[in-house]
Order: C-alpha cells, then structure tokens, then sequence
DNA sequence: CTGTTAGCGCCTTCAG
DNA sequence: CTGAAGGCGCTAACAG
C-alpha cells in the first residue's frame, strides 16, 4: 500500500525491482489512484478555482485556455465558475472553492473590493488576481497598464493629426478596467490642451455602442473614437458607415484588446493588443510559482501592451 | 458529529432546536464542509469533466457558459479541459476525470471513434456527447440535424435563384460536423439537379478560408457560398468584396453556427442558427437526469436549428 | 528500502 | 431523534 504510493508519487527511493512489480499490478489491475482520497489525505488537490466575470465574453475563453493549458503543464486542473461580475456571487463562490479544497484562486472580476480582500483572507487561499486591479496591491496581480495604453493611444491619435478625440465606453464605478482607460485618456487629452469627449453607454455591448454612436456622430463633429474594447470598436465602426461617413477619413477608430473580431472588420481594426492567452498562461504560472515557493520577483506582474495599427487609423 | 452532517445534508428529521444549535454553531465558528471529505465518503463529488476541442473557439464558450449556468442550478461544479480534438489527450482525459471521481463527462469531439467509445465503457461513468455524433447511438448526446440544415440551406438559396452554390470547408474524416453538413449539401444539390462546388481548406479559419474564397472566386463563377461556419462565412464575405464583387448581389452567403460573429459582418450574416447556449444547457440538464435517474424520453436529443435571414443573402 | 500504523473529514449504519 | 463506531482510499510518519 505505502509503497505503491511511493512509486506513484517518486517521494521515495524505491527498489527498481519493486518498483516493476507494483507498475505492473497497476497495468494488469487497470488501477487508478483516487484522487479524492488523495486530496484528503496529501491535503492538495491539484486544482485550481477560475473565478471569472463570464467565459462567453469575447476575449475570455482565450484567456481561460491560457490559464487552462499552462495548468496541465504542471499537473493541475481547474475549476471553471462565472461570476457574472456579481459581488454576492463572487463571495460565495470563493466559499465554495474553499469548500472543494482548491490548491489556489485566480480571480477576475470587474472591480475588486474590501469585501473581496477579506473574503479572500479568510479563505486562506493562495490567489492571483488576473486582468483585476488592487488599487491598494494588497493582493499578487498580473494585469497591463491601462491608463498607459490610453495615453499612448491617444498620442497615436494626435500624432495624426486628430483633435476632436472620444472615448467610447460605459460608466462603472472606479477601479473598474475603463475607469482606468478613461483615466489614462482624460489626462492625456488635457495633457494636450484637447477636450475630452465622451460617449456613454450603460453596457458594454455592442447594439448599445452602435446606438450611441449613429447619435453622436450626428450631433457632435469628432473625428476619432478611442473604445473601450473591440467589439464597441466595431459597433463604432458601422455606426459611423452607417451615417454615411468614412473610416478613417472622416473618422479613425482604435479599439481595446485585439481580439479576433479586430482583424474581422471591415476595415480592419486598429486595436490595443493585450495578449489575451498570454493573461491566463502568466496568471498560471505565477500560480504554480506561488504554490511551490519558488522565488517570485514582483507581485504586481504588468503584461506589455502595443498598438497594432490597422486600416481604420491608417493616414488618409 | 453525524447530527452536523445531517442537518447539512437534511438527510433525517432532526429536531428543530438542535438544529438551531448546530446552525449556531457553524456561524460562529464559520465552518465550511470539506467537499473532499464529503466527496471521499459518499463517493459523490458533485463535480462533472467538461471536456471541449478549445474554449477558445468562436462559439465554445457560449456553450461552456451553457453548460455552467445549468450546473450551478442544480449544485454542481466543472472542471474544464481542452483536448484540442487529439484523440490521444481526449483518452487521457476521461482516465484523469475518473480518477477526479467526477459525477459525470460532457464530452465534446470533433469526431468519435470507437476507442472513444471503449475508454467510456471501461471508466463507468455516466456520458454525454455534446455537438458530437455517435452515428451507432450507443452513447446519450445531444445534437443539431447538421444534414438537414444544410437541406435547408440549399433549398433557401435555390429559391432565391441560386444555382452555383458552392460549399465552403475543411476537409475530415467522417463522423466531423462539417461532414454532416457537406453531406447535406451533396445530398440537396442532387436532389435538385445541381452541381456540388466545393472549396476546400485544410483547417476551419479565417485566413485560410480568405484566401481560398479569393482565388477561386477568379476561376469559376459562384453565385452563392455555404459555409461551414460563421467564421469562414465572414472570410468569403470579405474575400469577395475584396475581389470587387458584391454581396449579396453577385454572390449571396450562408453561414454556419450564428455566433456574435455573425451580427457583426456588414453586410449582415445570414446563418444557421443553432443554439449554443442551450447546446451546453440542455447536454448539463440532460447529465442531472442521468444522475438522478429521471425518466428520459430519448438519449439523442435533436435541438431545433433555423436560419436566420440577414443582409448577405437578401433578395437583390 | 519496505511494511505497519494512524489519521485526513466526512457519511452511514447501528444502537440507544 | 441523537451519539458512537467504522470506513471511504490514500499519504505520512514510524519502525524495522
């Protein structure tokens, strides 16, 4: 019994001969460790909760499958549960991770909270936030810098010549990722003497988007839109075709994320490209790094972002 | 001790005091249940294996958000895996989710094979199939009609006036999705005296699909495009504008799956709708049934699919 | 290097 | 209606 276990787990020198018997027992039985014995007893169950806003979200998924496939590396599993952005849900499903005995936590979520901080102190559960921000850094994190992209796309903008530069995006609460992006674009736009303009919608969705622009492009002379993701990027887009203007004669457009929509619209896109799957796979990683004491340089890990520049900016 | 467990698990009558008492306790000394303890001791983990080709792909997540939604319903949790439609990870996989003594596999594959079919048997848990055909039935799935879509669709565009109809996909082995719906389209073009064109790509993507569109849209006069899904249907619609000609006067284009995708193309997408959302919702309901031994009227369930007219095969 | 012995935290009989 | 006792399948000391 203990010595099957040994050779299951290489956690001690075996005999090799002994070693062959119980491989081959294992084979001629088809044996299987449980692994619910296993996690009781080791009291590690090499999985790890996903706490995430919503999968079907554009970029999600990939970011998922990047959390997902570094996860096998090292042997995990995960569990996936969405969030829906809800507060209420959110704690409780820390609860239950606690629950399930998850070797660790990666949490994303629209905006983090004190509630947050506490619940994950009690649960006594190693966590990495992801795409979240901790204002305060109490919590390890990887996530871009956001009000920096928004200053560089912003630059990109004027550099061209644009002035009457808007952003596109819904109103949230602070801490929130556009917050952050309308932060970096409002400072940057007075930091050129030029006027903020906004265009608001409840949500970030795509037909709400499209109906905000086909207003405002017809009340308002503008001539860029900064979005707060692709697919409001899009909805930006055929709005402005629509009301039978041009991209990007009349009007450039940048959006937020690079997701696979960006390279889909006609014409393309021109986006900020946070790597999606990278996201998840350095989430994980920092994860494995945590779990196994390995050395960790920092814990607020910012990921690189860059303007990938597509026709709807392109120079007229 | 076993008085906890049962006002937990309102597994007896328990007088309504002590439970007070117990209740009492828990909140004050905020105890959590150990779901591995529990897991080990009733041999019910209340977990089920989510096993998917890629999240990331266009429609997965909405499915896996599906299947999500309806397992919280009903207390249940999942853990997700990508087997990238390997046959070799995907018999990995279901040895690893028996050893996780998941409750149960919602397996999803571009094609079954009977191996597949021997690793079910063999690690006796209850299964199944989602957006997968067992074309011998033996194991429960749940499925669209993929031929008789794609009937439809032919005879959708034949109506219109349609005649040289080509079929835009990749080319597998049988059993595939895109099999099912080429096989369809064969069978209606036949039926209806006319000739099969296919145009075929090595993998189901954008890119390739754009350039395949491309060049053969220069060689032989097509006046109407199936496509295996929605992505490949918005690389024909880009490569056809991109040749100059237009949509859906010169060439009208059908559509496979509607995704967002699809409501973001200009022009418009006309597709095959079937129901993503409720592919992952009706395959996790149908696993509780299973697990619960409700009566089952089938265990091959047929959604409804339907198409959906848009701008890119409206009447020139 | 290998077998023996305790638990891990819960559920499930079995008495009372 | 409630407590006591055994066991789920494994890991982790402990001897030998």
């Amino acid at each position: 019994m203990a010595t099957v276990s040994r050779v299951l787990n290489d956690t001690a020198v075996v005999k090799d001969e002994t070693k062959k018997r119980v491989l081959d027992a294992i084979a001629k039985l088809s044996y299987r460790p449980n692994a619910v014995a296993r996690g009781l007893a080791s009291k590690r169950t090499k999985t790890i909760g996903v706490i995430v806003p919503d999968v079907s979200a554009a970029f999600m998924a990939e970011l998922v499958r990047g959390i997902e496939d570094v996860a096998r590396m090292y042997h995990y599993h995960i569990i996936l549960c969405n969030s829906d952005g809800l507060l209420a849900r959110e704690v409780d499903l820390i609860g239950t991770m606690w629950e399930k005995q998850v070797d660790g936590i990666i949490f994303m979520s629209p905006a983090l909270t004190s509630e947050h901080v506490n619940t994950f102190e009690e649960a006594q559960i190693p966590i990495v936030l992801c795409r979240t921000d901790d204002p305060e850094g109490r919590i390890p994190s990887v996530n871009i810098d956001n009000a920096g992209a928004s200053v560089d796309a912003v630059n990109y903008l004027h550099k061209k010549g644009r002035t009457k530069i808007a952003f596109l995006g819904s109103i949230h609460h602070e801490g929130t990722l556009t917050s952050e992006r309308r932060r970096g674009y409002v400072a940057e736009m007075k930091n050129r003497n030029l006027t903020p303009i906004f265009i608001d919608t409840a949500r970030e969705e795509y037909q709400e988007a499209l109906l905000a622009v086909r207003t405002h492009v017809t009340m308002e002379p503008i001539d860029a839109i900064l979005a707060a993701n692709d697919e409001m990027a899009i909805a930006a887009i055929h709005a402005i075709l629509d009301e039978k203007k041009s991209v990007p004669k009349d009007i450039a457009v940048v959006g937020f994320d690079n997701t696979k929509l960006s390279m889909m619209a006609r014409p393309e896109l021109t986006t900020i490209a946070q790597p999606m799957y990278d996201y998840g796979a350095v989430a994980m990683r920092f994860m494995t790094k945590l779990l196994q004491d390995e050395p960790i340089s920092t814990f607020r890990v910012v990921l690189p972002h860059q303007i990938l520049e597509h026709a709807s900016s392109a120079d007229v």
